[in-house]
DNA sequence: GATGAATGAGGGTTCATTCAT
DNA sequence: AATGAATGAACCCTCATTCAT
């Protein structure tokens, strides 16, 4: 029980080890080239392997591509912690700053774009991505419907969903700003964020003190 | 000089005609398959011509790619119309349903996406949608900036500049949101921004009636 | 009519050849080395054209075995001439000993016998080779009831279907002799095809003198 | 000296153990999947035994051909008895009814025929081939030169020179029927060699009863 | 100006073989 | 003796680009 177990449990841990160099080699491919322009024979490369190796790992490029958004979309939902009292418009200036897709928990804008693009004309990219889509827009709802004590916003259902939609284009807006405009002011960012957000985050009330 | 000038005014007009036909047809392979896979072979039949005559009018793939962006960000410059009282809500609203890139000023969503992908790794492409993204940006400083008498806002320049940037991030937001959610409930978009571009419109005062 | 149709013809001619070309490359090449082990490198290099040409005449390298195996057993089918008095065991052995599918007009023992075995796999060319299999079957069988006068042998149908039968047993049996015993004494297959053959094409009777 | 000796030959007795996994499971997936197609991981599996051990038994995939073709055309010979009376057209049509590769001492029809067309390009395998052709060939002519009281045809040599090519022609012939019409009618089959083979057997006298 | 046949580098992928463990 | 992860050359195929006509 002992001894084969082991191996078998050192032998999983190496292959997820391998998957994760794979996806994270790719994903610093696919951030720099774009999705179809990043070749295996580099991705290979990025990742200190021989390309038909990877094909150990995974079924094709598209197998990469499906994991590389489902991890991201996943981290993108984890980080999203709705649960302690935050200021929005703080921390939705600091992502804009900082996430640039370089450390492995930030969604690279460049690479979000095409993957919406490519949910476009491949069925199960869209699937993965509208699942992660209406996990989030339910999560925002919640948080906005919650009692204030509970951190959240003590929203009504119907205003709640109108400000989550809101909140999700101001996100989505933000990424393609990040490649449009990188050197926006972070500082005009922000004080547009802090003047709009308290707005939208009481449904439309007039702005709260705070 | 007159007849050599008529000659050279008909070649030019047809060296421009030609040029529209190819980027028509790319645009529409473009948006139907994205820009890696559309076939220059595609293009040329649906441009009705040869393969080898597109590289009389384009150097390259790239080119025809490029070309299409400043045509389509210049429409819709001129798109923007700024200067007559309009319903905002009610026209972002409509550009959600309809701009699906079917008619030849919109650029499909899919396709903007993957644009501003690839600004991110093409200088030469990241500097037309600079330049376009600042025209706009600043046309809505002045349209906020502009007295009510004259269909704007009459916001001061700070309130105007953080407004413009609000409705920037809307805008693209939206663009995403068509990837990813096109079922997405259009009363519900147009109840959002009804509820909240007054209060942007007013540069954060509270909302006027209408 | 003329110039449009002249130019159309002359393009299919063209087409045509290439075909051509590729297939009698490509056939070199199978006899060489066998069908999966003859990379497509090789047979463009063999017809003297890129590899990327070779597609702009048959979908894929399995399209090109199918044309040569159609190509082949039709070939076969026409150089069955039963319709003129033939001394069947002379020409048999004339086959084996020429017949190792240098020229156009034989089928490659090696090439027969590799192509039958793929057809095991392949329905595609199951199909194509059961189609011609039965034809030449019904043809011998018509050939061996037709009058002597009219060339044949006067048999009745089930006589002749068993005649046919061993027939084909003999042809394909021969090609089987040629990969394994390319240097069996012709005279020696001559003479135990001129002893036996008489005995079959009479329908099992005593050979009659001749 | 003796524990030595014993330890080596159990060592000998396992080495020739695991190669005969190794053909076995070969076998029976060329059979499936034709030479080619076959891949050593998968060989490796059905012989229960990693890819990198089947290399410290035979040199490569070639060798493991050669192997089993020289092992079942060895079987082949033990197979043939002709030192019995027997029923040949009986027996030939029970080879065809029943031979497709299931039982062990039976190679696919597929593969030989895959294994004749090989035996045109790899010399070694042309070797073993022809080695137990004219096995075969010498043993039939020995069988139809033997007296009738000893199970023989008591045939002069010359003529059961030419009977046993015959008997050749019409076994391999055979094999490629498999291949191409496996729904043959057995009966039709066992009727045209009842007729016949007594002709061949009496050296192409006229046929005696039975 | 216009054609479309031709090119050939590069794409993703497979698989016989090796070697550290 | 045995493993199976790793290699890398070669596979089939695509497509932006060129050029003889």
């Amino acid at each position: 029980m002992s001894a084969e177990r082991a191996k078998s449990d050192k032998a999983l841990a190496r292959t997820e080890a391998q998957r994760e160099r794979i996806l994270s080699a790719a994903q610093r491919c696919f951030i720099e080239q774009g999705f179809h322009a990043a070749g295996m024979a580099r991705i290979a490369e990025a990742a200190g392997m021989s390309p038909g190796l990877i094909y150990r790992y995974f079924d094709n490029k598209a197998a990469i591509i499906r994991a590389i958004i489902a991890r991201q979309l996943e981290r993108l939902n984890q980080d999203i912690s709705l649960h302690r009292p935050i200021d929005l418009a703080a921390e939705m200036t600091a992502k804009f700053v900082g996430g640039h897709g370089c450390d492995r928990n930030d969604l690279s804008p460049a690479l979000l774009l095409e993957l919406s693009a490519e949910a476009t004309r491949d069925p199960e990219i869209h699937a993965v991505v509208r699942h992660f889509d209406q996990n989030l827009r339910d999560a925002l709802v919640q948080w906005l419907m919650r009692g204030k004590h509970a951190g959240g916003h003590g929203l009504p259902e119907a205003r709640a969903r109108e400000a989550a939609l809101l909140l999700q284009l101001l996100f989505e807006g933000m990424k393609v700003r990040q490649t449009r405009d990188p050197t926006l002011d972070p500082a005009l960012l922000e004080a547009s964020l802090r003047r709009f957000l308290p707005f939208v985050l009481a449904g439309g009330a007039p702005a709260p003190a705070g």
